[in-house]
DNA sequence: CTAGAACTTGAGGGTGTCCTCAAGTTAATC
DNA sequence: GATTAACTTGAGGACACCCTCAAGTTCTAG
């Protein structure tokens, strides 16, 4: 939906150049960035940040919304994958990878941000897809079958915690925390869980808990 | 060492009420809790908290020093125990569970704190004995051999994102993570791992950087 | 009981971030 | 080129937290 009014040619500008710079803002120090750093690094002031993206929320969706789509589209060609656990093993580690290289995204994989509404809409779906992954995985026999879509929400939250502790220091030790978790997610590896798996509107306010 | 001179009561006794309040506001808030909510909780003013603690870290050492002590004394206790995998497992739960119980905790497991000198000590004292509880039960088979002390600074601190997510909505719901993060520590489970472990400095240095 | 050292207090200065708004500037339109 | 709506600007109020210090209070030793 093109807005009523298209922008005035210097605010589309500026609105862009907001974009760019709160892009590599979000990625280098995370969605809780001062605003006025982006403003600075965009070359505006403060004001217009505020006319063209009245929260931070309006910025987060701006800059993520698509980033999201993408995570979805990942999923939608996994599916596609022959083998079902490489599939998922393939798109873990492509999410990872982007968390590694966008500190902001890995935020954005702990929070809900309510008022980003394409952002979240976007996450709606990729969620639907990684469900469709995961049931594909364990009807192929190599998930093991006592997990959960929301039991990946602990994996990726775990994931993230790492990311951020070793990115300075070793930027692929992910790589070798996530193999551990792999491992224990293999159906061969599976021994009983001790608890059940959080229902979907549970990790809902797991992550609405965290919202901003 | 008894300090020079004795505090005197009234002194003593603000800082006891100190402590206690503090106790609490980390075990609810985290360590980034404000002094001044501290002070009010203790029902001093915030320069007397100055007075007693000069700095945060003073205050964080006289509140957990005996903590990560009695987390060492586990690890002794757990180093006598007849099965040594069974040991490995009952540490980790047993972290996990102060974790679950006080968000400061957590928190220490993934920052150091240079200047609270006595839990650094402690917790150097707590590193040896873990890595004697790992080799350990790398030694009875049961642990895969190819991971480190360094490895299970990874399970720690993603334990701890998870115990953060679901403190309030599924309070037991981490342990359905960490027995799948053990799923994956079992020596059956083991596949080769795609990284060289953190070097010991390295782990470090990623402590070091969330410091404060 | 008194003197003085030890202690407490809270107002207030410093910093960093959020967000607003009145005044000035610029693009689009005729 | 003039008009006006759209836009930009940055100073500044609000807030939360940090930490200090001069003035007042309380403990303790003699």
């Amino acid at each position: 939906m093109p807005s009523a009014r298209p922008l005035r040619r210097d605010a589309q500008r500026n609105r862009e150049l907001l974009i760019d710079a709160a892009r590599t803002a979000f990625a280098e120090r995370g969605l809780d960035v001062p605003l006025e750093e982006i403003a600075r690094r965009a070359g505006v002031s403060i004001g217009t940040l505020y006319n063209r993206f009245p929260h931070r929320a309006a910025l987060i969706d701006a800059v993520f919304a698509d980033r999201i789509t993408a995570t979805a589209a990942l999923a939608e060609h996994v599916l596609t994958m022959a083998d079902a656990w490489e599939g998922f093993v393939f798109f873990l580690e492509h999410v990872c990878e982007w968390q590694a290289a966008d500190r902001g995204y890995s935020d954005l994989a702990a929070r809900h941000i309510p008022e980003a509404t394409a952002t979240e809409e976007a996450r709606r779906h990729g969620y639907a897809l990684m469900q469709r992954i995961v049931t594909r995985a364990q009807e192929s026999g190599a998930l093991r079958a006592d997990i959960t879509l929301e039991d990946l929400a602990f994996v990726i939250w775990g994931q993230a915690r790492t990311v951020e502790a070793t990115h300075d220091v070793a930027p692929r030790a992910w790589r070798r925390h996530l193999a551990l978790m792999l491992d224990g997610l293999r159906a061969p590896a599976a021994h009983p869980l001790p608890e059940p798996p959080l229902r979907p509107e549970e990790a809902a306010r797991a992550m609405r808990g965290r919202c901003d």
